[in-house]
RNA sequence: GUGGGUGUAGCUCAGUUGGUUAGAGUGCCGGGUUGUGGCCCCGGAGGCCGAGGGUUCAAAUCCCUUCACUCACCCCA
């Protein structure tokens, strides 16, 4: 019979690989706190019409990588690209604008794009996702931005660089993008084919081509922050000087654009040169209309997501295996007598909360000692026949390879002594 | 959706112009005289050579198809 694999795009985590995994969420989850962030836990399916309006319907997202199906041939669900959107529905529902005046939230799970896979890059994927609803003054944006640096700084990661950018707002942005389109409209022949769909989709993508000859274009055409209108560059400014407060080192990237439409005014990403083609790490903005959009009041919010597969890929193996740490003692035994008294043992002090380990398929002692050897253990006690008579066991220290007798009836207090 | 690369032991990979029972390292199990780990030495288990078809006396090797993985475009976390 032939087993069945997992579908395309979609992943096992498995040890060591789940070590790391939970050591980022729980460094979120203690840092976000400190914040003054609550966690939400939301459903991984939602009604289509959610993301079509939250994310927009001309976006690459919308209109070719969602799990999307009707649900008995009846309503249209899908699964969730990503969590902002969600977050908002919630926050709408629940009525939580009108508990609060502020309301910072954070989610971590797993979003569902059906993009053709590759080095990090996954049709499951997982992020770490907060929000800050309510406030739209430029230092909530700083703030977002400060808690995020900090808490890759706690994982340890290096060689990361954050770029910023602000979109605009609705009254300054429309001048723009008439600027752009007539002046890329005059150069359309020279536009590479995937440039020309993106003068009708999403005009500002056109600043990330690769090609040399829209690349060549791109450097004549207007910049984005010549357009800001008085509020919006103001408010950048004040970000600015707000991160320069905390020497938060950043990069002013005018070209910088997002793949969703709901963004304005303050956007940025972290990226890293680790990762290949899809080097962003986390990406982020500010979204002032989107939960007005959603049919609620007319809140500003701020937000990002970190993708959990592509920070996990820059912490090293080597780091990862000390975040494991072995058993504290591993019970070698030699016969059945031993066997038995080893069991009761082992178990009883896990139950304490020490952690030990053991053998109970009989093996010869030098084949234990290697296991225990293997499993990092600390100590391993031997327990034979002989000891058994004797009342006693020894108690080796894998370390420092020396060995001393210990009582047998004493021996839960002198392991759980061990323990401290 | 479009290109390129790769599929051989649990893992990392060799496998010469097609030619006997398909190899190594690592990991796993056992052993190196009585019951003691790491280093070293010895032995063992473990492979429908991704799948299907074709060429041939003979295919892991050549051809076709297909699937998977992977990298890049695209997109984005």
């Amino acid at each position: 019979m032939e087993i069945i694999t997992a579908v395309r795009g979609f992943k096992d985590i498995l040890p060591p690989e789940t070590d790391k995994w939970r050591h980022i969420e729980e460094t979120a989850h203690k840092v976000f706190c400190v914040f003054g962030f609550r966690e939400i836990r939301i459903p991984l399916l939602e009604k289509t019409e959610l993301f079509c309006r939250g994310i927009g319907e001309s976006t690459d997202i919308v209109e070719k990588e969602m799990y999307t199906f009707l649900d008995r041939g009846e309503e249209s669900l899908t699964l969730r690209p990503e969590a902002t959107a969600s977050v908002i529905r919630a926050y709408l529902e629940h009525n939580l604008h009108a508990a609060e005046s502020v309301t910072k939230l954070y989610t971590i799970g797993p979003m569902f794009r059906r993009e053709r896979p590759q080095k990090g890059r996954y049709r499951q994927f997982h992020q770490i996702d907060a929000e800050i609803l309510g406030p739209d003054d430029p230092r909530t944006d700083a703030e977002l931005i400060l808690m995020l640096l900090h808490f890759l700084e706690k994982l340890g990661l290096r060689k990361l660089t954050l770029e910023i950018n602000s979109l605009g707002c609705a009254a300054c942005r429309p001048a723009f993008r008439e600027a752009i389109l007539s002046f890329l409209r005059g150069r359309e022949e020279e536009l590479c084919g995937d440039c020309r769909r993106r003068l009708v989709t999403n005009p500002l993508r056109v600043f990330d081509c690769k090609v040399e000859t829209c690349a060549a274009i791109i450097s004549q055409a207007p910049l984005l922050p010549d357009f800001l209108c008085a509020g919006c560059r103001d408010h950048f400014e004040k970000v600015q000087a707000s991160l320069r407060l905390f020497d938060i080192p950043f990069k002013l990237n005018a070209k910088m654009v997002r793949g969703l439409d709901y963004y304005t005014r303050t956007t940025f990403e972290v990226t890293t040169e680790f990762l290949g083609a899809q080097n962003a790490v986390v990406g982020g903005g500010r979204y002032d209309h989107l939960v007005r959009d959603l049919g609620g009041p007319d809140i500003s919010g701020i937000g990002f997501a970190i993708g959990i597969e592509r920070l996990a890929a820059m912490i090293p193996e080597a780091d990862a295996d000390a975040l494991l740490p072995g058993p504290l003692l591993f019970i070698a035994t030699l016969g059945e007598a031993a066997l038995e008294k080893a069991f009761f043992l082992c178990n009883g002090l896990r139950m304490k909360g020490i952690h030990v380990e053991m053998d109970h398929a009989g093996r010869s002692l030098k084949s234990q000692m290697k296991r225990a050897d293997k499993l990092k253990s600390a100590y391993t006690l031997i327990l034979g026949e002989r000891e058994i008579t004797e009342n006693k066991a020894l108690l080796r220290n894998m370390l420092s390879s020396t060995q001393t007798e210990v009582g047998l009836d004493s021996l839960e207090e002198t392991i759980t002594e061990l323990a401290r």
